[in-house]
DNA sequence: CTGAAAGCGCTTACAG
DNA sequence: CTGAAAGCGCTTACAG
């Protein structure tokens, strides 16, 4: 490691001069191929490799993709990072990770850090939808999961796929729902709340009207914990019979709330999350919920960041609904005076 | 962004020589007051930063720390990662993030990409025992939570916070007792393991001879759903009252192999965790656990590899014992014939 | 204490 | 198609 062979001893080696090696390194100009060979041969003989250093100083480009998420111990944002590190890697590209622990200051600082150690391009799961409006991208940018300024996004489709879990809890005969939205400041947040109110309302002119009450909380495991202690402590009667979260998280939450008030799921009361990270095939009951497909997210916004021009359209891929034990038919009135209440 | 001044600009607005910008930047360097104060003017004049590229290539040193880890997803290392993150921020370094994905081979060619990016130092949470054993380091390397070849580690007390688990189990009157151990070939399997054996030799010993059974896997959920499943399949007569995971995540899963065979937690059967990962204060019952100060882990690794001379002794963090809801009192015979029975 | 100059390891017009 | 040379933006002996 101490002394890596250069541009320059590949030269010597291969009677070559500096330019034709880097030449047949960069694969594009034509170079006859019997110096290609020496040059190759030389290279494998020295066991050379680039200095990524000096290359990125000349061209002020790197192979580095800068990412920026809200928190890596979100498990949803934990399998993003890691589907993008994996689709970065597919591409001979590394990874640089930074939290703006949901703060807009620290994520415009560390979009300006990568700026300025000249990163191929960077990925930002925004904190929240104003962050990051005016800025001058010397490089790519890609907003992924939520909108980054008006970078393009990737993202699976929150609206649809919400409908999917409306559809579902409609089609088992809820008609009294509460949905847990997310921040009304994130695009996820609301995108994932219109697509449920609006098949709801739907519903609502074409088939039997639905009762929707939305309480706004963050992602979170603790809002849903909360808001859905506070619907709960209500009797039976007066209480929807199927929660909606917007996150896995904030499902679970949920799902803790109804333990703790002795409410059975999915018998009493529905809950469905939103994510599908890990755990929600762990919690009990397992969650039904929406899987966001987050290797083809990861795969296609560090395509759009290394294509040549670099992709200026909104991607957005299908979420499917994961049917599992949270969710189950509406409670009959009947049921409900025979069941033992809180 | 994308004419960004330099040492030059800087040198000529300010009548000097790039000889001294580039010691009144250092700091280290005597440059005359005077000087020092026309160049600083310049900087903030221009707005003047650094091109750490640039930089990097001539004293092929850079600000970037390396971290390793065996799977971001898991939530622990997820919470290392994000403390990492923050200590090298903190000492105004960037992250660069990468996967093992538990292969040593990956984690081979990820310390040698990094090695080959001239960071200034490299942190890894091993894969296993055997990895990275005889590396030219040409600079620091750290092993953190789990020892990389024959670096220096930072870590909790395994064996010290094991034996604290031990010493509660044994307090609350179990006396059959099943440890899942982490895989034999890491440290922090074998160290918890032994922690927990050895403080329960000592009680046998000492007190009350205690009946141990011993099965082993890795770390994730599956195998501890697996192991507990098998051991709550036989007769409550026939197996222990107390279960002691090596994780988190093990103990979770033994939750769930609980809850499925319907046996209650904490009054059937006690579960233990280790790592106090942030959901352990979510599952149901709350999990009883060790533990361990990421922060403080993260904030000594950093500190280490950016010791002069980078630090050479490993470093042990003491765990501490958290109690909630999953264990509890050894349940009396008389009250095991009169609950419930599968 | 300060300036002029060399050099880190590449890439890329510029000639030929 | 290939070589010689300039230059990316710094830092650091070397003189003075």
């Amino acid at each position: 490691m101490s002394k890596m062979p250069t541009v320059k001893d590949v030269a010597e080696y291969a009677g070559v001069s500096v330019g034709t090696v880097s030449r047949v390194l960069s694969g594009e100009a034509a170079v006859k191929p019997l110096l290609r060979e020496k040059v190759n041969d030389a290279i494998s003989a020295l066991g050379y490799r680039p200095n990524v250093t000096a290359r990125a100083l000349r061209t002020s480009r790197t192979d580095v993709i800068g990412l920026i998420v809200p928190d890596i111990t979100n498990p949803f944002f934990a399998q993003l990072a890691a589907s993008v590190e994996r689709a970065a890697l597919e591409r001979a590209h590394s990874l640089m990770l930074a939290s703006s622990h949901d703060d807009r200051e620290a994520e415009q600082s560390h979009v300006s850090a990568f700026l300025h150690r000249s990163v191929r391009g960077i990925i930002v799961v925004a904190s929240s939808d104003g962050s990051g409006l005016h800025l001058p991208a010397s490089v790519p940018i890609i907003s992924l999961d939520r909108r980054f300024g008006t970078f393009p996004l990737v993202s699976t489709n929150h609206a649809q796929a919400a409908a999917l879990i409306a559809d579902h809890l409609y089609g088992l005969g809820h008609r009294r729902i509460t949905y847990i939205a997310g921040p009304a400041d994130t695009e996820a947040g609301r995108m994932r709340k219109e697509g449920f109110v609006g098949r709801m309302e739907e519903f609502g002119k074409t088939g039997q009207p639905v009762e929707l009450e939305i309480a706004y909380g963050r992602f979170d495991y603790e809002s849903g914990e909360r808001i859905a202690r506070d619907l709960l402590s209500r009797p039976a009667q007066d209480r929807s019979t199927a929660i909606a979260a917007a996150s896995d998280q904030q499902a679970i939450g949920a799902l803790r709330a109804a333990r703790d008030l002795k409410i059975d799921v999915p018998r009493k009361l529905s809950v469905t999350g939103f994510d599908d990270i890990s755990l929600a095939n762990l919690v009990v009951p397992r969650l039904t919920t929406i899987r966001q497909p987050a290797d083809m997210l990861a795969r296609r916004a560090v395509g759009l960041l290394l294509a040549e021009p670099p992709g200026a359209e909104d991607e957005m891929v299908d979420g499917s609904l994961i049917v599992r034990g949270s969710s189950g038919p509406c409670p009959q009135p009947k049921a409900d005076i025979a069941g033992h209440t809180n």
